[in-house]
DNA sequence: ATACTTGCAAATGATTTGCCAGTGT
DNA sequence: ACACTGGCAAATCATTTGCAAGTAT
């Protein structure tokens, strides 16, 4: 909470919800399930305004996997870049250090900066890469 | 025309018309540039409708490239996969043997068959990487 | 006290869907 | 003829924004 003070930010009740909801959680959430988890006691349009303002802060992260909705996490979850399955929408989180060599690759090729936080890796899992390849 | 028919679609005008934007074009288009390429002789629910029909048959391919709506090309415009830049959306086009070492990479630590035809490679281009170097 | 926040509603952007008149085969 | 489509409107999903009342500092 010191954390949100220090940034600017008041320690309101929605807020402190919303964080309690972050922090208890081992996976990235949607806003729909935060405010499930929230009891109802808060909102949609506050919580995607909270969600924007403490990412701000860096304090959380959201990652989009597919289609659908911005999944939101704790930053202190540790840094995770994504793995998607395109075709069974399965998905792996890593240690960015696990994909060194890729963006490494990805940087003398294409001096590109490849990150893979915010928009994963896509293509097939294991399981469904098999299933194809008949 | 004849893979449409061959398809088992008819041939209507609103249909033509769209490809006929579509094999014009050399990027991808949302559905909304191409509809305003239709002179507004179609509507958007068709459009999508089309797009749709004509992805199920493999004449065409849409690619996400950030947020913002979906971008359509027709497949024959050659295999193409992205790099996108998450701080300026500048975007590249590549063929895919020029990720084939990183996809064989990606698939030697995670099983993983990546593609980057419908979800891009994101991260940082060759100048918003310089500028953030300091 | 007063600036920041909330909850609610309405707006937005992208896409999907229901419906029925119109058209390709 | 008859099923497949088109155009129009309304619905949906994710997210943003306006606003007046409420609250943290």
């Amino acid at each position: 909470m010191a954390a949100v003070r220090d940034g600017g930010l008041r320690v309101t009740s929605a807020r402190r919800l919303l964080i309690e909801a972050l922090w208890e959680a081992d996976e990235p959430l949607s806003a729909e399930e935060l405010l499930e988890r929230l009891g109802g006691r808060s909102d949609l349009g506050s919580v995607y305004r909270n969600l924007e303002a403490l990412e701000r802060l860096g304090l959380i992260r959201h990652v989009h996997l597919g289609h659908g909705p911005g999944l939101y996490a704790r930053s202190s979850l540790g840094p995770r870049e994504y793995l998607l399955c395109d075709s069974c929408g399965a998905h792996i989180a890593v240690d960015p250090s696990e994909l060194d060599e890729v963006r490494s690759l990805i940087r003398r090729r294409f001096a590109y900066e490849a990150r893979f936080n915010h928009f994963p890796v896509a293509g097939l899992c294991p399981k469904c890469a098999k299933e194809r390849e008949r």
